[in-house]
RNA sequence: CGGGGUAUAGCGCAGUUUGGUAGCGCGCCUGCCUUGGGAGCAGGAGGCCGGGGGUUCGAAUCCCUCUGCCCCGACCA
């Protein structure tokens, strides 16, 4: 029989909030006693941690299996070889952790899987007969981010599952990422999380097709979302896109002309009130470097540039930026406050949102220091090379698809699933015959979950003032047997006898043995989160009976003892069904 | 990678301005007492004051330097 005693349990909880944490989960898992810093972004899990890993590790493991996956090992340390020969040793960047080792021969400490993965699967797949094929590891990755932070949330070192999938065909990727898809929605839904299914950037990972967030919405998650309060639509903001939203022209721009005096005028703000008209009347001109190229991104006045639109329509590129002031100025003989799209060497590349190329009439800079052109319209006085979306979505604006009012929200991003296509089987040759003997090139599907920030996760979305309230599925334990004093023989012995009973019932139960005060264990119960709680005193039991605890609801109960462990067990069996 | 902050006992902090050999609360150990929401009393253990260098009779304190950590930004599955 399994057991444990609270007295012999490694659980140091903490009564002040460690000073380096920010966020509630962070707070929390240090003051619980669930995690231990070992440098920034890399983290001990204590016994009570490394339990709910398990739990979620579990319930992930089940949902892939249902789906046909098989799970691997890989390694986490990897030759360059395979990275080199994808092209993501150069393009991987900072991010990566590298080493060498005593013949000098150079390997990473695996960021992600793709190329490990691919290796494999271009080794031992021959025929069509053997996909598709969904193969997954639940193990450590490495990222070296510029700033770790928020304890789990980002780490350096975290766990994360990743299912690959190989398919013959384009039908059988796209059932492949429908299974996936849909075991994420149970696999979180049986974490007892609130979560929403966005659509996202592909970012460095790639590939051709589409690509959906997990996302848990929580006030302190990184990523920003936007969703559609009329219909299904929901997104990143990375990729939201939604109508262009035409404003009419200012009146008192109708009644000026061609060059307009407006000196020292730095920011859009400035020229709209020197002017008097409305942002949304001006063209705000930005020029990027994309590697070692110029262009020029036309938004709106009133618009924030979105760079991974930019990136993805004008790119990749490696490294894509705001060009420096200086380099504005040699580029175009203007500084960056009065440059304009009018007059621009063709060989530089106009990008125009599509509310610039829509308005009426608008005014921009005139590549001449201290004067805009005003009455300017896209297509007659310039021509973009492109005119595509480019800017950022914001609240209150209208849904794509059903013209619906969009809503932003932040989300803690805990899985991503990714069409990849032929990306990685080009590259690494992961090739199969089909059944004309024809090589054909394998579809691939990636599908991550972050398994540790999805505990993080799950504490940001289910905490009081007094301490965690863990789900069931994924409680470190789900019971806590709490005995007011250890002096009562009566007491202890009826704590005992409960105690084997439930976990005889395979109830995962602890007992606070610890000789402390009620509340020193009441208050350490709470903190650590146990969804259960059976509290036993000599008052109530000279009635006969102790006391149901419930953590979420704060709900108390007199029962018999052996009410009690029935009572535990249908509640522990009703939230696992 | 830029900007800011910080580093003193396991945790939270004071002491640094004005140099004189280290302190508080919580936690930990012993004993008494207490036992339904982090009790009380008494006694105790625990610190190369982040590292290195300098100034000084003397440095937690002043100067130089390195490092860790935290925050904001940029960036990122």
């Amino acid at each position: 029989m399994k057991e444990m005693r609270v007295s012999q349990l490694l659980n140091p909880t903490l009564r002040e909030v460690p000073a380096e944490a920010e966020v509630v989960s962070h707070q929390l898992m240090l003051r619980a006693g669930f995690i231990r810093k070992a440098a920034a972004g890399i983290y001990t899990y204590l016994p009570l941690g490394w339990k709910v890993i398990r739990k979620i590790e579990q319930i992930i493991r089940e949902e892939m299996d249902v789906k046909g996956g098989q799970e691997v090992m890989l390694p986490i340390m990897q030759p360059a070889e395979l990275w080199k020969e994808s092209g993501r040793w150069d393009v991987y960047g900072p991010e990566m952790f590298r080493l060498k080792d005593r013949h000098n021969r150079e390997f990473c400490l695996g960021p992600t899987h793709e190329e490990i993965i691919t290796d494999l699967v271009r080794s031992e797949v021959r025929s069509y007969k053997q996909l598709p094929l969904l193969l997954y590891q639940i193990q450590n990755k490495y990222r070296d981010e510029r700033r770790p932070r928020f304890g789990l949330m980002r780490g350096r070192e975290f766990i994360m599952k990743d299912l690959y999938s190989f398919d013959k065909d384009l039908p059988g990727l796209l059932e492949s990422y429908d299974k996936m898809y849909k075991a994420y929605e149970r696999i979180f839904t049986r974490c007892g999380l609130t979560f929403r299914a966005v659509e996202a950037d592909a970012g460095a990972i790639g590939g051709t097709g589409g690509t959906h967030e997990f996302m848990v919405l929580a006030d302190s998650g990184e990523a920003a979302v936007v969703f559609c309060k009329e219909c299904d639509y929901a997104a990143n903001v990375e990729k939201a896109e939604c109508l262009p939203r035409l404003v009419p022209t200012d009146d008192s721009l109708k009644v000026m002309n061609g060059e307009i005096h407006t000196p020292g005028t730095k920011t859009i703000d400035q020229v709209a009130n020197i002017l008097k008209i409305n942002k949304t009347s001006l063209i705000k001109t930005m020029v990027y470097k994309g590697d070692d190229k110029y262009f020029v991104v036309l938004v709106r006045g009133d618009r924030e540039i979105n760079e991974i639109k930019v990136n993805n329509s004008l790119g990749p590129f490696v490294n894509l930026r705001m060009a420096q002031p200086e380099e504005v100025l040699s580029l175009l003989k203007c500084e960056p406050g009065f440059v304009g799209p009018i007059g621009i060497d063709n060989d530089i590349v106009i990008a125009a949102d599509l509310e610039v190329a829509e308005m009426e009439s608008l005014v921009c800079g005139a590549n001449k220091k201290d004067y805009h052109l005003v009455n300017v319209k896209c297509g007659q006085d310039f021509v973009p090379t492109k005119t595509l979306d480019l800017r950022m979505v914001v609240t209150g604006e209208p849904c794509l698809k059903c013209k619906g009012k969009l809503q932003e929200a932040r989300g803690i991003e805990v899985g991503q699933v990714f069409n990849l296509g032929k990306k990685y089987s080009e590259s690494l040759k992961a090739t199969y015959l089909d059944d004309k003997g024809h090589e054909q090139y394998c579809l691939m599907g990636c599908y991550g979950i972050g398994v540790s920030r999805t505990m993080a996760a799950a504490i940001e979305q289910n905490y009081d003032n007094n301490g965690i309230i863990w789900p069931m599925p994924i409680a470190p334990y789900h019971c806590i047997i709490v005995p007011v004093s250890l002096k009562d023989e009566e007491v202890v012995s009826t704590a005992e006898a409960l105690y084997k009973e439930l976990t005889e019932l395979g109830v995962e139960t602890v007992l606070d043995d610890r000789d402390e005060r009620a509340g020193v264990k009441f208050k350490d119960s709470d903190l650590v989160g146990y969804p259960l709680r059976i509290t036993i005193g000599k008052k109530t039991l000279a009635e006969g009976k102790v006391e149901l605890n419930n953590r979420r609801t704060g709900e108390a109960q007199l029962v018999t003892a052996e009410d009690a462990c029935a009572l535990v067990k249908a509640i522990v069996d009703e939230a696992l069904k």
